[in-house]
DNA sequence: CTACAATAGCTAATGTGATTAGCTAAAACA
DNA sequence: TGTTTTAGCTAATCACATTAGCTATTGTAG
């Protein structure tokens, strides 16, 4: 016993086990088998048991999705800035499948939270976008824009929805360009 | 006792359900109570159980959103056409919150089921886009680009995840201007 | 070094919902 | 009318989350 657990040590062990297994796996009972400790030992780090183990869980994932995003950032502007950023957060979904699920899943409960959540990656998206001269709401449109999409192209693919053998790489690309063009427009409109 | 229920009645007070307090509180017990019977008679109708009602529920909500779309398009062709889709799309969903849920959270779970049950909104979208004479793969980008761009925006935007005040309307416009201004690029390539 | 306070872990018990087994009566049909 | 089917039921089981209450380790004040 006493076997030196803190909150980190579960999330971490709780978001592979998401990755490996799907969300839906992740039970009380199994983590705390894999952890080698029983099911209500859980609740001495998490009071509000299943309920605050995800919420956590959705809070550590789109940390860890700001912080790739953040230095995927680096040292680019523009549109550089923005392809890195959206690899970035393509990536880190094809690598935490079930991290992504339960940044996704708990919506569905929380809200504000959620917000605060999300809060970071957005302000970073943001940032990147002063570069080019947009009205306040040019960017909103922006932003929105680029986090649908990159929401909805990335949770389809990980969940193997886009049938057609055509590269799905090509069709990022091709999007990316299409919302830059986008920006482009704008930035016309704007100057004019 | 015997009430005269059947697979379809029970799926839409399901989808009903689902609507109303979300898909995670649509359990058997609370199913069978609405609809008056045990929530072991349900058995009958889905020997597959819980699983089966919610696969059940996906097909169902990827078959009605076909044939909103499918209505939608009537009479339009092109820009025009692929506008009234997005709208229908982004409207069902709004109606459909809970149902829209199971049509996402099922995938979680099974993958060939999904395919063919997005197939027929898939194929709706590329025989509009025939109109416009592109190449076969570049169908499949701007399909693709359009799906993920619209369960992204719709879901976000139905979890309350877009905090900022502007319009909703005014970024979902300017993002379908931004694809149709995408297709017109690719028709330039192609004519060349 | 010792007493004691805090706490991470445990066992036992409870609750909720899904599921299974087996019964029964209404409905359908020869 | 007699027989078969089947939608519904009750009782029982299972799985997992959760609660209550105990215990031993840890860490700390004196």
């Amino acid at each position: 016993m006493k076997v030196g657990l803190d909150k980190k040590k579960i999330i971490e062990a709780a978001a592979d086990m998401a990755d490996k297994k799907g969300i839906a796996n992740v039970t009380l009972k199994v983590l705390a088998e894999e952890l080698g400790i029983k099911p209500p030992s859980l609740y001495k780090h998490f009071s509000g048991g299943l309920e605050e183990l995800n919420k956590e869980l959705m809070l550590y994932g789109w940390r860890s999705l700001e912080s790739e995003i953040t230095r995927a950032a680096i040292g680019k502007a523009k549109d550089d800035a923005i392809i890195a950023i959206c690899y970035a957060y393509r990536n880190f979904v094809a690598k935490h499948k079930g991290l992504f699920e339960a940044m996704q899943w708990y919506n569905m409960y929380q809200s504000e939270e959620h917000l605060k959540a999300t809060e970071g990656t957005v302000s970073i998206l943001f940032q990147v976008l002063e570069a080019y001269g947009l009205s306040e709401e040019q960017k909103v449109h922006i932003v929105r824009m680029l986090r649908g999409f990159l929401q909805g192209f990335v949770s389809i693919e990980s969940h193997g929805g886009y049938g057609n053998p055509t590269p799905l790489n090509d069709t990022f690309d091709f999007a990316l360009k299409t919302i830059l063009n986008g920006i482009r427009d704008l930035q016309g409109e704007t100057e004019q």
